[in-house]
DNA sequence: CTCTTGCGTAAGTTATAGCTTACTCTCGTG
DNA sequence: CACGAGAGTAAGCTATAACTTACGCAAGAG
């Protein structure tokens, strides 16, 4: 959980994650859309991303191809839900 | 809201927030809940919240009193809100 | 004025992040 | 089997993060 937050924390990224969240896509078109880096930086922050299981990857020849696992967004968000819930009971039990 | 994402994907930091979230408390008081660090690396950690402006400091003689900005926390909280919102939007988009 | 308390800040260290270039691996194809 | 395309990986560089210890500074107490 703590790693998917560091990975978020970066905006190419979060970026990456935009790009794949409702469509499969193999490395190279991912690579293709940050002209600033090369395409080995995107390469490991794939890599960074599988690692947080923030994306699943799955081979079709010699392509991998990549997209957001559903699931553990879905974990990510509600660890976030839950931190910001917590501080709002915080703030309800001192208003008191 | 870049830097305050990097800030909370410190857990001493969340830690940090959740404590001051509906109370000020002063640097002492903080520091005191890490018994793994120093103190001084503790005021760093403030120091990082602070450029995020995801705290607020006030002076009360020699002691300065930290205390969650309920403004930035909201503004970050609507910033992630929202990426996720794209992202099942795109999700929709696609199904269809 | 001086001393103590509360805290920031400077300097230096070590670990880690993000990047580049160069190399390697693995498929599919002729 | 050779080779070209798609991608990870190794090595090395630079910047930044997270610490530590040591020092400096402001404010109230005596």
């Amino acid at each position: 959980m703590d790693s998917a937050l560091k990975a978020l924390a970066e905006p190419r990224r979060r970026e990456i994650l935009r790009l794949v969240w409702s469509k499969e896509l193999p490395a190279a078109d991912i690579a293709a859309h940050f002209t600033e880096v090369t395409r080995s930086a995107i390469s490991q922050h794939l890599g960074v991303l599988r690692e947080a299981q923030l994306v699943t990857e799955r081979r079709d020849g010699t392509r991998r191809l990549y997209q957001a696992d559903q699931n553990e967004m879905a974990r990510l968000r509600q660890f976030l839900d839950q931190y910001w819930t917590d501080g709002l009971h915080r703030l309800r039990d001192v208003a008191e």
